[in-house]
DNA sequence: GTTCTTGCAAACCCTTTGCACGTCT
DNA sequence: AGACGTGCAAAGGGTTTGCAAGAAC
């Protein structure tokens, strides 16, 4: 099943609001990088995100595609995760609304799950310190238990819940 | 309130289980990685950890830090966190069981909050796609809602849950 | 025209690594 | 004795920064 289609339009018309409030300037390295990230269905890299963008003809640089990420980020239109271990990955926001992650501690398998109670609780727990939830992050380290862990990289499948 | 006093002897107990069963070896600069981290009674990151051991007056090398806080996260001892940006943090686990993070995005006010349906819902999730949880990283990224934010930064209160 | 942004490369920070020496078993 | 761990300094990888040239306003 695939997952809704990403409105990139209302996705830039989100990103100029922004720019306009916070008076940062409109530039088109700034809406490339958006547009590019929109097209990478996925989690990735600041790296991937520029390695990409060369690839398809983008002349841009590394600081650029990482302040941009940064502006993206702040105005949530996109994610950023920090994992255990390695760099930063980011998502668009829209690709995949209120997910987490479930990973194997032993071969790094990850899936993404969805489950309404956690937005609830995110938002109940944050009433209860007298603040407002924005978004949270939830990642729960398991392990395939199975003795062929490794094999399941790249399996799909269960019961969806929410 | 101050929370559990943590049973240190417990701990050297059970690291040297652990190293025994891994076949590493015994050493001093283990162990007494393991009883300065129960003395920061707080989160710290590896450096701060190697500056205060060596104030101290403990003789040791940042390469040992960071290898043995590797070892006494894999056996579960310590819980490393990667909050957004910064280096890791490392707390001991015995600390705090099963605390999360609600996190100012704007000041950057933490509060440390416990909730058993959290614990409930990692088993749930992970039993969900064959798995078996071992542990969760919960953060939520809320404003303090509040003109003046920042002040809040040493404040503390609210109501228990678990 | 002024200010902000970009691109490049160098700097930076945290973390890991290679190697010689020391320590544990 | 032999294998593993430590310390040091250097390398490594991801990210940020300083500065000159270019684009937005």
């Amino acid at each position: 099943m695939k997952h809704r289609e990403i409105d990139v339009e209302k996705l830039r018309e989100q990103f100029r609001e922004f720019l306009r409030t916070k008076m940062y300037r409109n530039t088109q390295e700034r809406f490339r990088v958006l547009e590019r990230a929109a097209e990478l269905d996925r989690h990735f890299t600041a790296d991937e995100l520029y390695l990409y963008m060369n690839q398809r003809g983008d002349k841009i640089s590394r600081a650029t595609v990482y302040s941009t990420l940064d502006l993206l980020t702040r105005c949530n239109i996109v994610t950023k995760h920090r994992f255990q271990g390695d760099s930063a990955t980011y998502e668009l926001t829209a690709r995949k609304p209120n997910h987490d992650h479930l990973i194997c501690r032993d071969c790094g398998y990850m899936v993404e799950f969805q489950d309404s109670a956690l937005v609830v609780l995110q938002d109940e727990i944050a009433r209860r310190y007298g603040m407002r939830a924005l978004s949270h992050a939830f990642q729960i380290f398991a392990t395939c238990d199975d003795s062929n862990c490794q094999r399941r990289l790249h399996e799909q499948s269960p019961t969806e819940n929410a």
